[in-house]
DNA sequence: GTCTATACAGGGATAGAC
DNA sequence: GTCTATCCCTGTATAGAC
């Protein structure tokens, strides 16, 4: 069943204000972003924005979400084999967009709050890439045995504290340091 | 030569303000510690806040230099055989207060931007943190080896990675966690 | 369903009186 | 050194036009 009249209409602005979103986020940084701004952008009031997304942090949330399926981070998991580089592939990509960054390290402080739209997103997403490294990831050297949870959790703060690092020093190679992690807690794999 | 007058209660006034920002913050969280809130605690109006810190994010940057001193960082690292059990000690001492966290990671994310006050003194402080693990930390294992800046990077990434997935989730053991990534990058030591 | 206009509360910041 | 008063901007709720 074709989509047509003004519920197209919807989806399309739908789509305009979420790519708007990031861009101006992109230029001018988080806290810069204000609907008013956005809303410039997309030619619409501030209140329309409102209209499609119930609040800024929900607008905020749901680019997130658009770029996880876009993105799609579980695909690059799925063989255990390209695991190591397809996690490295990803890291490198997001060197390419920085108001992605800047919005994800931004939502991962703010859904700290459980009343925060992106609480239950943030849980949920972390839990299904952990696991998703748990399974793929060999485990660590036999010398040094580190649990698959554990070493989940290593991974995935690891790359989040590195783009921490990168935001505040474009310089640093994250991709590379995060291979030099990878490959020292797995030296036989 | 002693400080008195009225200097000596501007002195005063400057650390009750510090020491309300903090326990507001750990109270209500960051987002919703305003100026406003901040004042009453201490029993003064907001434009007396702005009379002492310019703004509201140096205010907050001032609060994070000022727990630097009083916890003191470098000492803890200042001897080579105690850099583990003093980096975890540190750790678990954050567990204790919240809202020290909560600041820490908001203005990691904000001093990204160049013209924000903090952004010079994360600069500093994390090369400076850096520099003392890399100094302090045996450098990686024989057959998988890691430079000590490389070493000194991850380890940052992987606290403050740490930090983040703590706060959505308390139950987050964050230094049995960084003991374990520790231990295995140093199998020897 | 899509959107504008309007109004409001709250935030941080500024000027000037005391 | 501190407050009052004011200003502007933010996000948001509502009403209603199309």
């Amino acid at each position: 069943m074709a989509i047509r009249g003004s519920y197209a209409k919807g989806v399309a602005r739908r789509e305009e204000i979420l790519e708007s979103a990031l861009d101006v986020i992109g230029r001018k940084g988080y806290q810069n972003a204000s609907l008013k701004e956005i809303a410039e952008v997309v030619g619409v009031t501030p209140a329309a924005l409102l209209h499609y997304f119930g609040s800024k942090e929900e607008l905020f949330t749901a680019v997130l979400r658009k770029r996880d399926e876009l993105d799609g981070l579980d695909p690059a998991f799925l063989d255990a084999d390209g695991a190591r580089d397809g996690f490295l592939q990803v890291i490198r990509h997001n060197t390419e967009v920085p108001g992605l960054v800047a919005l994800f390290s931004r939502l991962s402080v703010d859904a700290a709050d459980p009343a925060h739209p992106a609480h239950e997103y943030f849980l949920e997403r972390s839990e299904r890439l952990r696991a998703t490294i748990a399974e793929n990831f060999p485990s660590g050297p036999r010398h040094a045995p580190v649990d698959p949870e554990t070493l989940a959790r290593i991974i995935q703060a690891a790359a989040d504290g590195l783009q921490l690092q990168w935001m505040i020093d474009p310089t640093v190679d994250m991709p590379g340091i995060m291979a030099a992690l990878i490959d020292a807690l797995q030296p036989e794999s």
